[in-house]
RNA sequence: GGCCCAUUCGUCUAGUGGUUAGGACACGGCGUUCUCAACGCCGGAACAAGGGUUCGACUCCCUUAUGGGUCACCA
């Protein structure tokens, strides 16, 4: 049988990190079994459908590159379908008309949470006659359409990550079907879809456990076989509870925003939950189809680390060929406020490159390599390298400010320039640490940084590197005075 | 509260009756070094508890505890 998953998300919001994954674990097993990926949109809530939000899914899916094969399907266009099946259903017996009043059941619950009873739909409307019925109906009384639930029968189900799961008619409620606008509820619609559409496996978050057993009971009043189901463990936050909005961000987009590769959170999103059971760590799309399997799936829920994330995100950035990193950086770079257009490609790129070691996301970068585009300013304090002297400092900045003159700038190499400067540091019998800190600090302005050769380096791709370079040292010594 | 699901280092996890309980992130130390990263090495750190079953339980069973999910004309 042909492996038919689907991404079903319902239009509620932006694409969350949970969404992503979900529809990751479906992509990947379409995709091992040479099945099929499709996406559905379950809008079916016309109060919560927010505009924008199906946009963002397909744009999300597809930045990802976890392309469909079919849809996206909307479930607002299929409500001829939903319909005819819950009539089909009433026929049956195994669902019926209500015409209950809001009021009448916010009072029926009210009453059972005072009797401490789990609330439950009485049948009220199930008593009612089939003249009663036509009568409402044609009278055009507001209704919905209910699951008539029998008591007193077990419900079995096999989860392919949970193994068998039982519960009891009796726990079950009298499901609405199709709503008093004429919408089908999720229940019914997942149902009708999911088996017309042939999907083969049903994945999806647990918090989809408890209602399964209404599912099965819809299968089998229409006389339809059931999918398997695989219930994915939930992406916790922090506190131990399902990740939402309240403990930090979760739409993929602003995780993107903030500088996170969609390689590594799909790589990061694939180990919340699944394991290749080997220890390898770092998998692309095409090693994750290969490796991905249900049974490696996880029953326990996973606490969403940013600082995996980051490790993650920061190993694709280090791995990524500079020509790439500058072409993502570019949205970065211009939001910090620079003018790429004033400056050569090349020197950018090594500017880029010295930053990539460091970086952890790619919104770092504007802060990070600012010192290369305007002048820093620091307190003069910070150029004294531990306890030395502050003579000392200024006497080895000004001899290197005559003799960073005298360099070719075409021999600004790192590695030119660290032989050149550490060969004259010795023989001038100055300490390392007393000429490379304050060196390094008058370029940056920073106590922190890369080293001061590899900045030299990056400045000499400037038509003017050489001059910047002298003018940064004089100004210290200038400060230091 | 009813029902359901879960439980190995702080976190993600390996482990399917006999292991010094392994790896990764984070953390600490050391090395490299002008600083910070990156990198390398080292280190601390876990089987929720109690009963069984068994020659032997992290592994199997039961109970308890804890955590989570769910109980809508939302998905």
């Amino acid at each position: 049988m042909e492996v038919r998953t689907r991404f079903a998300p319902s239009p509620t919001g932006m694409l969350h990190i949970g969404g992503l994954r979900t529809a990751l674990y479906e992509f990947l097993w379409a995709r091992k079994n040479n099945g099929k990926f499709i996406l559905r949109v379950e809008d079916t809530d016309k109060a919560r459908t927010v505009p924008g939000a199906l946009e963002n899914i397909v744009q999300t899916l597809k930045d990802f590159r976890l392309n469909f094969d079919e849809g996206p399907y909307l479930q607002s266009k299929r409500l001829d379908i939903y319909k005819k099946h819950a009539e089909e259903l009433v026929e049956k017996q195994a669902a019926y008309y209500c015409f209950c009043t809001e009021e009448r059941l916010v009072a029926l619950r009210k009453e059972q949470e005072a009797k401490k009873i789990p609330p439950k739909y009485d049948k009220h409307c199930l008593k009612l006659s089939a003249d009663e019925i036509k009568g409402k109906l044609q009278n055009g009384e507001p209704h919905v359409i209910r699951l008539n639930v029998l008591p007193n029968k077990r419900i079995r189900f096999t989860d392919l990550v949970h193994g068998e799961i039982d519960v009891s008619s009796n726990d079950l409620d009298d499901q609405v079907l199709i709503k008093s606008d004429g919408f089908p509820t999720y229940h019914l619609a997942v149902v009708v879809d999911d088996h017309l559409m042939k999907i083969s496996h049903v994945i999806r978050g647990e918090e989809w456990i408890p209602s399964t057993p209404k599912h099965i009971l819809l299968y089998s009043a229409f006389g339809w076989e059931s999918p398997q189901f695989v219930h994915t463990p939930n992406i916790l936050g922090k506190s131990g509870k399902k990740l939402s909005k309240r403990e930090g961000e979760v739409a993929v987009k602003d995780f993107v925003e903030k500088g996170y590769l969609p390689e590594a959170l799909l790589n990061f999103v694939a180990f919340l939950g699944w394991n290749p059971k080997t220890e390898q760590e770092i998998f692309n799309l095409r090693e994750l189809v290969d490796q991905f399997s249900l049974a490696k799936l996880n029953r326990a829920g996973a606490v969403f680390d940013l600082d995996k994330l980051d490790w993650i995100n920061g190993l694709y950035i280090r791995r990524m060929k500079i020509e790439e990193l500058f072409a993502r950086a570019v949205p970065y770079l211009v939001k910090a406020g620079i003018n790429l257009q004033d400056y050569p490609k090349q020197f950018i790129e090594k500017v880029l490159q010295l930053e990539q070691d460091r970086l952890k996301k790619l919104s770092e970068v504007g802060e990070r390599v600012g010192y290369f585009f305007r002048e820093p300013s620091y307190d003069p304090s910070l150029l004294i390298w531990k306890n030395a002297p502050k003579e000392a400092i200024l006497k080895n900045l000004e001899a290197l400010s005559s003799f960073v003159q005298t360099l070719d700038p075409k021999e600004f190499s790192k590695e030119n320039l660290e032989q050149k400067i550490k060969a004259w540091i010795a023989q001038n019998n100055m300490k390392t640490g007393e000429v490379l800190w304050p060196l390094r600090v008058a370029l940056t302005g920073l106590d922190a940084s890369p080293g001061p050769f590899e900045i030299m380096d990056a400045f000499s791709a400037l038509p003017n590197g050489k001059e910047l370079v002298v003018r940064r040292i004089n100004k210290a010594t200038e400060l230091l005075f």
